[in-house]
RNA sequence: GCCCCCAUCGUCUAGCGGCCCAGGACGCUGCCCUUUCAAGGCGGUAACGGGGAUUCGAAUUCCCCUGGGGGCACCA
C-alpha cells in the first residue's frame, strides 16, 4: 500500500454509544490496526446544545472497555470553532457560501407551501443572490445570518464508494446548505471537512445513513483545498430486531447496559464485527488479533443487518468458556462489587464461577444464580414460583428432614454430600426428581447452579439453617 | 413527494455463470448426556421476493416491478 491509513472515529457526544456507533469505531479500528495506521478519536460537539461533557468521557470509557485504543489526543471541534468560522468567512469572499437571512420560520412556512404543491422540503435558494445592498439592509434589521454553502446548478456528483462503488446524484436534487449557524458555531458540514483535511484522513469509514451527506461533505471540501478529498466507505446499518434504523430513543442497544448485564469486550466485537462482515474461512469465534489480520473492507456486506440479541448470547457464553480463571474473575469483580457490596466474598465467588463458568452465557446471568450464597440468612428469600414447586411436591417434610439430617453428619465433599442413596432408600424410584425443592430450599430457586457443589460451597451451618427454616415454613 | 442504498433460511451470512435440487452459524426442534436448570454432543426444520432479458447453462449478468432501509435540519 501507498499512503499510511489514519482513520477517525467521530461521535457525537449526545448519548451513550449504542451498539451502531460501537460497530462503527470497531470497523475503523480493525480498518486502522490492519494496515498498521492510526486512528483518530473525534469528538463532533458541534451542536453545543445537544454535546454533553460526561457523554464524551462516556464514549471514552467505553471504548477502552471494549478495547478499541486511538492514537494521540482526542480532538474536540468545541475548541476549534475560531479555525471554522475562519475558514467560513474565507468561502464567503470567494463566493462559494453566501449569507442567508431567512429565519426558521420563514424556511418552515415555504417548505410546508412546496409540500402542499408536491413538492419535496429543501432550502429553496431565497437568499442566493442578495446584492450588497440587499444585505446590509437585512443586517440592518437584525436578521439572523446563517452561511449557506451554494451547491451547483447542474451536473451530477459522484464518487466511488469503497464499499457500494460509484454513487451518483444529480446536483438539483440537492439544496443549499447551512455550514455556520446564525449564533456563528459551525455545523457538521464544515467542521467535517476542514478536520478531515487538517487531519490527514485518508479513509472515512462510516453509516450507510450519511452516504447522502457525502457530496455535500466532498464539494465543500474541493472548495476548501484542491487535495485529493479521503477514500469513503459507508458500511450497511444495523437495524433493531424490528428492522428500522437504531436511534436513541428506539431500540438502541446502549453499550453500558451490555457492559452491566455481564457482556465481555471480547464478545461483543467479535459478534459486532460479524455484523456486515465475514471472514473467508467462515470461522466465527475468533481472537482479536484473529480480526485484525482477516478483516477487510472488500468483505464487508451491503445489506443492512439486524442486530440479533440471541446470538450474541451464544457469542458471550463461547467467550466466558474461553477466559482463564483468573480473567474471568478480572471480568466479573466489578459486576459482584456493585452487586453485593459487602457482602462479597472472594472465596465463594470464585468458588461460584469455578461452578458457573462452563454453564453460563452472561455475567448477569451467572450472577443470578450466585445471588444466593452472598445473602444473609435473614435476607435470604425463596422465589415465589419455586416456593410454589416445594409445595407441590410429595412427601417434602420428609424430604427436607432426611437431607437436614444428612447434612449434619457427613464428610463435607459435594460427593458426599450427595442426598440421593438416602432419598431411594425413602422410597423415592428417581431422587433426582424431587430435588428441585431442595435446590429451592438452599439456592433461593429450583434451578440453578449443581446443588451439592453449592452447598458445599455455602458451608455446612448456612446449608442445614436454610433447610431447617425452609422445613419451618411448611408448618406455616 | 423527491433522491440514494439494498434484496439468499426467522436472524447473521457463504456463494462473485456450471462444483448449488444452495454451505456455515444463531434460533427453533428431536435424541443423547444428566442432581435441577443450563452447558455440551449428534441429527432435523428452514432461503435464492416476482417478471422479463442475456446464455448451452443463472442465486450469481442486465432491465422492470415489488419489498425493505436511509436521506431531504441553524442534528450528526
Amino acid at each position: 500500500m501507498t499512503a499510511p491509513v489514519r482513520v477517525r472515529f467521530s461521535p457525537a457526544p449526545t448519548g451513550m454509544l449504542h451498539v451502531g456507533s460501537v460497530r462503527t469505531a470497531l470497523f475503523n479500528w480493525l480498518f486502522a490496526r490492519h494496515h498498521h495506521g492510526e486512528l483518530v478519536l473525534r469528538i463532533e460537539d458541534t451542536d453545543t446544545s445537544r454535546s454533553r461533557p460526561e457523554w464524551i468521557t462516556g464514549i471514552q470509557d467505553t471504548l477502552r472497555w471494549l478495547g478499541l485504543d486511538w492514537d494521540g489526543n482526542v480532538v474536540l471541534q468545541s475548541q476549534r470553532f475560531a479555525e471554522y468560522r475562519a475558514a467560513a468567512e474565507q468561502l464567503v469572499e470567494e463566493r462559494a457560501v453566501y449569507e442567508c437571512f431567512c429565519t426558521p420560520e420563514e424556511i418552515a412556512a415555504r417548505n410546508d407551501a412546496a409540500k402542499a404543491e408536491g413538492r419535496g422540503p429543501g432550502y429553496d435558494g431565497h437568499c442566493r443572490d442578495l446584492t450588497a445592498e440587499d444585505r446590509a439592509t437585512r443586517a440592518a434589521e437584525r436578521r439572523p445570518r446563517t452561511l449557506r454553502f451554494r451547491t451547483p446548478d447542474d451536473g451530477a456528483s459522484s464518487f466511488v464508494d469503497l464499499i457500494r462503488g460509484e454513487v451518483r446524484v444529480e446536483w438539483s436534487t440537492i439544496s443549499d446548505f447551512v455550514i455556520v449557524r446564525s449564533d456563528g458555531t459551525p455545523l457538521f458540514f464544515l467542521a467535517n471537512a476542514i478536520d478531515d483535511l487538517e487531519m490527514g484522513i485518508t479513509h472515512v469509514i462510516r453509516g450507510d445513513d450519511l452516504l447522502d451527506s457525502t457530496h455535500r461533505v466532498l464539494a465543500l471540501r474541493a472548495a476548501l483545498s484542491p487535495e485529493a478529498p479521503p477514500a469513503y466507505a459507508h458500511l450497511p446499518l444495523i437495524l433493531g430486531p424490528d428492522r428500522a434504523k437504531l436511534s436513541k430513543r428506539h431500540g438502541a442497544v446502549a453499550l453500558e447496559e451490555l457492559r452491566e448485564a455481564g457482556y465481555l469486550p471480547e464478545a461483543i466485537r467479535n459478534y459486532l464485527a460479524l455484523l456486515g462482515w465475514s471472514p473467508e474461512d467462515g470461522r466465527e469465534v475468533l481472537r482479536i488479533q484473529e480480526l485484525i489480520e482477516l478483516f477487510d473492507l472488500d468483505a464487508v456486506t451491503h445489506a443492512n443487518a439486524a442486530f440479533d440479541h440471541a446470538k450474541l448470547d451464544w457469542m458471550n457464553g463461547e467467550w466466558i468458556r474461553r477466559l482463564t480463571r483468573t480473567e474471568l474473575e478480572a471480568a466479573t469483580m466489578p459486576l459482584a462489587e456493585r452487586r453485593y457490596g459487602p457482602r462479597l466474598d472472594l472465596g465463594l465467588l470464585r468458588g461460584a464461577l469455578e461452578i458457573g463458568q462452563e454453564r453460563s452465557t452472561t455475567l448477569g446471568a451467572l450472577l443470578d444464580q450466585a445471588d444466593f450464597l452472598f445473602a444473609a440468612d435473614d435476607d435470604f428469600v425463596i422465589a415465589p414460583e419455586s416456593w410454589a414447586k416445594v409445595t407441590r411436591t410429595e412427601r417434602v417434610a420428609e424430604i427436607f428432614d432426611a437431607v437436614i439430617a444428612h447434612l449434619r453428619t457427613c464428610d463435607w465433599t459435594p460427593d458426599a454430600i450427595d442426598p440421593r442413596s438416602l432419598l431411594t432408600d425413602l422410597g423415592f424410584e428417581k431422587p433426582g426428581k424431587v430435588l428441585p425443592s431442595v435446590y429451592a430450599a438452599v439456592e433461593g430457586r429450583h434451578a440453578g447452579l449443581p446443588l451439592f457443589e453449592s452447598i458445599h460451597l455455602l458451608g455446612r451451618d448456612r446449608a442445614v439453617h436454610r433447610l431447617e427454616a425452609a422445613r419451618a415454613r411448611l408448618e406455616a
